[in-house]
DNA sequence: ATGAATTTGAAATCGGTTTTCGTTTTCGTT
DNA sequence: AACGAAAACGAAAACCGATTTCAAATTCAT
């Protein structure tokens, strides 16, 4: 007598495919539209919707995190060893995601659990705003 | 010669029924649909589309925000006076909402913009963790 | 190798939001 | 008060990311 088989637990090649786009990636966010054609790049067919279904599976056992954006889709990124200490950023502008790894960031949540009382989690929390390039843009479009 | 007028500059019926609805909603986060509804209620035959109109001018006015939700679709919420200043900390253990009212937060975002060239804007960013309640509650459970 | 359970993928569908475009409203000017 | 240009309206269609459907293919314990 083993083990029920319980749902998501059939080792697929698409399983394998995507854990290993994202395993070469070096950490960059990418969209399941992205990752279905870096697949198609290399010759794989894998169907989008798998990869959505995989990526939801990924993020469930905790090996990619999902980030939800204003005007683009949702993100999945490898959850590494580091990444309860950094932020994400994103662009409002253009959806640009990025990561803030920064001591005087980690100094000013410090701050915030302790004299605040609040702990932020940067698992969670995105922030958002302008990225340098759309910055940039408004600047030149509305000089103050 | 009077001034140019430019877009957003009629002050229209709806303008006035959706941003009523938003000054009695108490602060609550409301969804478009939401306020369609509530207006529908009233007898005010107001269109989908319109209430998505005067929300984006709205938010782009200052007056509401725009909180992008993982789920659900954008909710809308009043703005109130020192909105563009603070951050808001919302609790992932209880849910409580939070005003984050500190001198450090301007020099934060001037590191930011300054060293990572990102422009954070406190109306569109959340800080999500544990408030100061709940961290107490989890440090009595765990202490490390 | 067999077969039951799971996964696949193309197409259909969904739900929130935006666009389109002819009509209506607003508001400065007569 | 009426005119007319500019802006807003709103119903329908389009859009777009994501999910559901379901018959066919794959996985894996036996």
């Amino acid at each position: 007598m083993t083990e029920k088989k319980g749902r998501g637990d059939y080792k697929t090649r698409a399983y394998f495919l995507i854990k290993d786009v994202l395993l070469s990636a070096d950490g960059a966010h990418l969209r399941a539209d992205e990752i279905y054609d870096i697949l198609r790049e290399h010759g794989e067919r894998v169907g989008l919707t798998t990869v959505y279904r995989q990526l939801t599976r990924l993020t469930e056992e905790g090996f990619t995190r999902k980030t939800t954006t204003e005007n683009a889709g949702s993100c999945y990124s490898l959850l590494g060893e580091h990444c309860s200490e950094h932020y994400h950023l994103v662009c409002t502008e253009c959806g640009a995601l990025d990561h803030l790894s920064c001591d005087h960031v980690e100094e000013f949540m410090h701050h915030i659990a302790l004299r605040h009382g609040f702990t932020v989690s940067p698992l969670k929390t995105t922030l958002y705003g302008l990225c340098a390039a759309c910055t940039r843009k408004k600047k030149r479009k509305d000089p103050q």
